[in-house]
RNA sequence: AGGGGCAUAGUUCAAAGGUAGAACAGUGGUCUCCAAAACCAUCGAUGUGGGUUCGAUUCCUACUGCCCCUG
């Protein structure tokens, strides 16, 4: 029997955090926080961290589960998040998964496998970084087209991380990345779930995302980066390549003024949102949740979302 | 009020008497182990009126607006 699953995504700073509480309260839900940045301890204020006291007592996956010096990507998430799904389930309650990163959602939603047999030479992998400063995007570009032309096809010459990760899989399996690639996208999801996606006018989105950090930047975020670099952060740890805080850091080591921080973080949230929006677009099976549509009236999409709920016998 | 300067894309800045370039912003997209990352594509401008000229956005002129100095 298919396992239950309620997803919760759109841009940042819509509101997903409030309405999957909200949610979780009236279909007895617990919350499993689909975020690379709010798995982190000590990272409160730039990840606009879901914090106990706003809890509302539903039980919150995947905040706080990590040391800024430890490593996060998809394949860690989809792991976690498989095992607090478990976990939910076995005690009768509704998973909800929330978050904006569409592709940790993808990989939970679809299994995508990326277990470490498949393709991975951390060697390899950084012999072929260098030959692409060494001997540029061509080169690489020229060598992926002679053993595998389809991956050629499909990824630019300059997405440098594209280009070498097709390498490296062919490297170490000898087959092309695209076929792998292929067989992924034909999996079906096991679980019987519900996909939305919260979004508002564009407009709407990039004003709230320049107020929020305003009040980041007042509620003490530089102090909050300050704390992490004492504590050892450097750029290069994957949870310092956060947004706010990479710019911070940058602002702490000298290179920019704060203003100029400031702005970066503001223009690059936007960026981020609207690439998100672009995900959420493509992304099969995802039913939109346009406040402006329900006059910006909680009760109403909770109601609809529970109709759709019922609808698909998941509550 | 008098003198001077400036007026080009949403913004900051180029260029030129003969189809006005860039960066950033904006918009669209890609994405299968660093994804809050990385990458691709694209829209868009010579303040207003007159004059000189084959042709003016460029030269001249009036107006308007902004900035600086003097009072």
């Amino acid at each position: 029997m298919a396992l239950p699953l309620v997803i919760i995504a759109g841009p940042t700073a819509v509101g997903k955090s409030d309405f999957a509480i909200e949610l979780a309260k009236r279909i007895n839900g617990e919350i499993i926080s689909a975020d690379s940045m709010q798995v982190y301890k000590g990272m409160d204020i730039g990840s606009a961290k879901v914090m106990p006291e706003e809890m509302q007592g539903i039980k919150h996956y995947l905040i706080d589960i990590l040391n800024p010096k430890d490593e996060f990507s998809v394949a860690v998430f989809k792991d976690y998040a498989q095992k607090a799904i478990k976990e939910i389930t076995d005690r009768g309650k509704i998973p909800i998964v929330a978050g904006g990163t569409g592709f940790y959602i993808q990989a939970l939603l679809y299994d995508i496998d990326f277990s470490e047999s498949i393709g991975e030479n951390p060697e390899y992998r950084s012999f072929l970084l260098k030959e692409y400063d060494e001997k540029g995007a061509d080169y690489l570009f020229d060598k992926l087209r002679e053993v595998d032309p389809e991956t050629a096809g499909i990824i630019h010459k300059n997405d440098e991380k594209r280009v070498v990760r097709a390498l490296e899989f062919f490297h170490e399996t000898g087959k092309p990345i695209s076929v792998h690639n292929k067989e992924q996208y034909e999996k079906q999801s096991d679980y019987n779930f519900a996909y939305f996606v919260l979004n508002d006018h564009r407009e709407t989105i990039y004003k709230k995302i320049d107020a929020r950090v305003d009040i980041m930047v007042e509620k003490g975020l530089v102090a909050e980066v300050e704390r992490l670099k004492d504590a050892g952060m450097t750029i290069t740890d994957v949870s310092m390549q956060g947004l706010g805080y990479k710019e911070i850091l940058l602002y702490l080591n000298g290179e920019i003024s704060l203003d100029e921080a400031i702005y970066r973080i503001k223009r690059d949230s936007r960026h981020f949102a609207k690439r998100q929006i672009t995900w959420f677009k493509r992304e099969r099976d995802v039913i939109w949740l346009n406040k402006y549509e329900f006059d910006y009236d909680t009760d109403k999409l909770m109601e609809y979302a529970c109709e759709v709920l019922k609808d698909k016998s998941i509550i």
